[in-house]
DNA sequence: GATGAATGAGCATTCATTCAT
DNA sequence: TATGAATGAATGCTCATTCAT
């Protein structure tokens, strides 16, 4: 048991390193022996737990997609209200990112980098967090809540776009607002529009 | 006069064939000698119009947002009601992307790639693009068409960010949707929220 | 221990072979590669014991001054008598540069080619080497032996000169001479000058 | 006669640029573009009046001797002591480097960097300029003031070895000594050696 | 399992030289 | 003669990966 225990111990810390090195140079510029490093392990390590550099990405990835898969569904665990739940998952997407700036830039920066991520890694887990959206868009149709001419899956690519580079930007230092005010706005969107008035049928 | 035009003519088959290239292969694994066969020129050739081959992605961007620019600022031209305004912003920039895909592919996702560019790289044309969108906003809070609790930076940001996402989705062939659906969508929601009721006064 | 001994087997193995190629193309034109070659070992090995090229130079020389210091040393070591020790001085160098031809030329020619040697690398240890004559010529002055009206360091500048010029002329083996033959011209001049009668007070 | 006389100058113009940039920059350091640069010239015109880059070191060289070689034999014209010439052939080196600094340390330094002169080229007119020195020890052995167990070639070389290594710790700004100092050194030397008393006949 | 020395494929960049104008 | 844009061969160095210990 302790020999399954020390070897996650060690996958943890070179996934630690990692997150911290591939945030600070890119993943492209971040160096297998600079990871190995920062974990206090020998290069050759490194290879006893992952396939190579860009697995490291991916298992980082993975990783990090289950914590927060399981993060969200315990955020939305017992809320009924379709509104609700719609600023529930907004906010634990800027809470998460907030929480751990270095993960958080991997995710939305580094992630397009590798053409194996964009291009021919399906990126299952990924799906499953926006289906998550997805559906609360859909039981909210169903219920009829939610407008019926709005495709889900567009939507909530749309929000997951929309929050990301609110987080970017945000992360670089440049976009001069809280991400307590993006949650704000983006919620007043989703809710009512943009606009102050609306041709709805009650005015005429 | 000639000179001048070879000259030019020969920087842009030099980026034309590092557009091709960076799209296919990603920035970090386009070899230079790639790009100048594909050009049609020799490697140092390139060298003689680019300073190194980060500068040929910074040119690339910049050359494409100048054009994206004075695209947008002529699609918007002689347009007054800010609602049609929003539309066309959103309709020009997905048909832009769509328009040209290898070109896209690289705004999307290569230019995240270099630390150069999203770190030390100011983008300022970037910025005046989104400026445009949140000075539509402005105009339309000035107008009091528009609420006046929306940040208008924060939304050109998120809009920015959704209209990114949804074309990589697409891109990638896994969104079963099409670009014109993805803008019948984001116009409905800015326009009108995502609920078919809202708390407006006319209903009680 | 056997790793500090392997590792310092290679480190000499390398130089060994820079030597060599060094001496038979000239620094400008030697390649790493040919260099890795000619010690069995990758071109990459030789950047885990010397920072680039040029201190592969720098090293060679460093390690070879060492060794003539020592060599130097011993040789003048339980000689008092000053005619003696300057006779030994210039034999031991004649000698030594004969008896490794490679790193004699390198010494010789090679070293003076990189700007970074003859401007920016102070050599310490060729000063050294120099100052051990010049103590000599300093303690027959103490003595009385040697004109007081010479300076020291520019004859031990004039000597090392003379003997490079000597070597490096025999060396190209157009000099028709023996390093003997040098050895009893210097030897003589040093000791009489280069006449047979001089204005000394005895001859009138 | 006016188009040789063109040729001529701008001949001389790139030579007198190569001079200051080799000196400067080193040979290997130096780029043709920049020399052409320096002499106001298009790169390619530099090739219609050299060979290639070595040419160019060749022909400066070679101009340089037959410069010197002039003034040398101006210098000892109607001189006809021997002592007096010795000394006139030294002063007359020293003064010469002292004269022009980039071209000395050509001479001095980057001549011997190409193999292509050291092992390949012959370099008459070297010989030429040392001969004058050697015919003048020849001379003084012939007339019996010279002493004749010494090889006239061995010396001529010695002596341009000193020289020059003093020129080159002169002009490197750390031999703390004139010129005319070193001069005097050496006259002292060769004029009665560096002892104060000599095993002469006349002392017993 | 852990190490880290050794490997060697890979690549951006330089610059002497050419040649069409 | 003169130009200077274009060439493309040449190479120092990096770093992911391996494997003997």
């Amino acid at each position: 048991m302790s020999g399954v225990k020390a070897r996650n111990d060690k996958r943890k810390q070179i996934l630690a390193a990692a997150t911290r090195v591939f945030a600070r140079k890119g993943f492209y510029h971040s160096k297998v022996s600079e990871i190995a490093a920062q974990a206090g392990v020998a290069d050759g390590t490194i290879y006893l737990y992952f396939k190579n550099k860009d697995d490291l990405l991916v298992q980082l990835f993975e990783d990090t997609m289950d914590r927060i898969l399981s993060g969200v569904r315990t955020a939305l665990d017992g809320c009924t209200e379709i509104r609700q739940k719609i600023h529930l998952f907004i906010a634990h997407h800027l809470q998460l990112v907030q929480s751990d700036r270095d993960l958080a830039e991997i995710i939305t920066v580094e992630l397009r980098q590798s053409h194996k991520f964009m291009k021919e890694y399906a990126n299952p887990k990924f799906g499953e967090y926006l289906q998550i959206f997805a559906n609360i868009v859909q039981e909210g149709q169903d219920l009829g809540v939610i407008k019926a001419e709005i495709n889900a899956r567009v939507v909530s690519r749309a929000l997951f776009g929309a929050l990301n580079e609110l987080f970017l930007y945000w992360l670089m230092g440049r976009g001069k607002f809280t991400l307590d005010e993006a949650i704000r706005n983006i919620d007043e969107i989703l809710l009512g529009g943009l606009f102050v008035e609306h041709t709805s049928p009650c005015h005429r």
